[in-house]
DNA sequence: ACAGGCATACATACATGAATGTAAACTTGA
DNA sequence: TCAAGTTTACATTCATGTATGTATGCCTGT
């Protein structure tokens, strides 16, 4: 019954975009042909030809309806006008990412990109890890740099080596659970280990981390 | 001219592999078809054939070439009859793995497994990734347990959380730094991450790691 | 030692199937 | 009716696996 109301082709759109996120990951992405999405979806491949160019443009536009954990945790960060300690910030945004990552749509779609699609195949990957990667090094590079000099940060640990401690740890998890997601609730170990990892190399003029009491002065500038 | 000697078709199979690593690095494995890695290695597919099953096959033989870091990185802890403290162990044993990572062959086939294959495609990834990681992690982390029995491990570090950290740590490195090689030097940044992550999670009871004497007091745990 | 015979190490040819992109038909909402 | 949305049909491309061809190295009997 071709030629529905437009709400109902937006619907269809979204149902191959759904068909899609469940068959790369049980086929993986280049294993799948544009039928299996449609029939997945109750279509044909006239109906993905119709709403996208071919499977690169059908990837793209899965991947626009997750916002990407890293960019949303940097426009996080910046949140309120309330300014908190750098590193506070840090936690807090690197919490938030991991929260979101266990969204179903965010993790399947980041299963996908981790696991179940290659680099120069129909889409690249790696300029758009690269860009992001990049961008969120820049960004969080200067909280740590800030909190080395208001000595926040202990003092021997670099900011450069602590922010991509950060990443990388952040990656590898991802990377690591989302190869097999029942094998550990990441609600309960991710947290512990960025807790952990912020305990380590903060130094706290009074209080601890605790839940958001967190000092905010410590304004002497070090230097 | 077909029937070479023996030493020859061994010499063929290696260049197949080799020819193998390079296309699948620059055209991911999904999309490259067995012509194009015969033709790189100056052969045609009747020379696959003769030497793999099919294209999994190949990419397993592949695979056997290296072996893989973190498993090396267990043997070598494990080396000589001299007991290491376990944390100085482990911390060797890591940078051990990543000078590993940094031999070109080593890096080409590890840049393929991380971004250049799916899945479920010609081989099972997951799986592979799966038993090594599992096994990896069972044996970490009954070094962190000891070190942490023994006290060399900060009280509030918790030994199943530091290896996930280090482990985490590795594979998002590995990941990152294999997405784009040239963009930072491995040889420097890694062993300065690593060694900062061993520095903050050790207790020294008289001296300190390599050269930096540092005591890592603020064992005030908070909370 | 050497002449056959056989297995080896490839190359070539072919049959098959599957995915792609496009064009044309159809069907219904506005 | 017109165009958006969807189906069906078709031509093309391409990789795969296999079957076959073939020349050479190696071995064995004498």
């Amino acid at each position: 019954m071709p030629k529905r109301t437009k709400a109902e082709a937006e619907a269809t759109r979204e149902a191959l975009l759904d068909a899609a996120e469940v068959i790369f990951l049980e086929r993986g992405v280049s294993r799948t042909s544009l039928e299996q999405i449609a029939r997945q979806a109750g279509m044909t491949r006239g109906a993905v030809y119709w709403h996208f160019k071919n499977k690169s443009d059908l990837f793209h536009a899965m991947l626009d309806r997750v916002k990407m954990p890293l960019r949303q945790l940097l426009d996080d960060v910046e949140d309120p006008e309330r300014p908190r300690a750098p590193l506070e910030s840090l936690r807090l945004a690197t919490l938030h990412a991991l929260a979101r990552l266990q969204r179903p749509r965010s993790r399947r779609v980041h299963t996908i990109l981790f696991h179940c699609c290659e680099s120069s195949s129909d889409v690249d990957i790696l300029d758009l890890h690269q860009k992001l990667s990049d961008e969120c090094f820049e960004t969080m590079v200067e909280r740590f740099q800030e909190a080395h000099r208001t000595g926040t940060l202990v003092e021997s640990v670099e900011p450069e080596i602590a922010c991509r401690m950060l990443m990388s740890m952040f990656l590898g998890l991802m990377h690591d659970w989302l190869r097999g997601p029942d094998r550990y609730d990441i609600g309960e170990i991710g947290p512990r280990i960025i807790d952990t990892f912020f305990e380590r190399i903060t130094l706290y003029p009074t209080a601890g981390i605790g839940t958001s009491s967190a000092p905010t002065e410590s304004s002497g500038s070090v230097q």
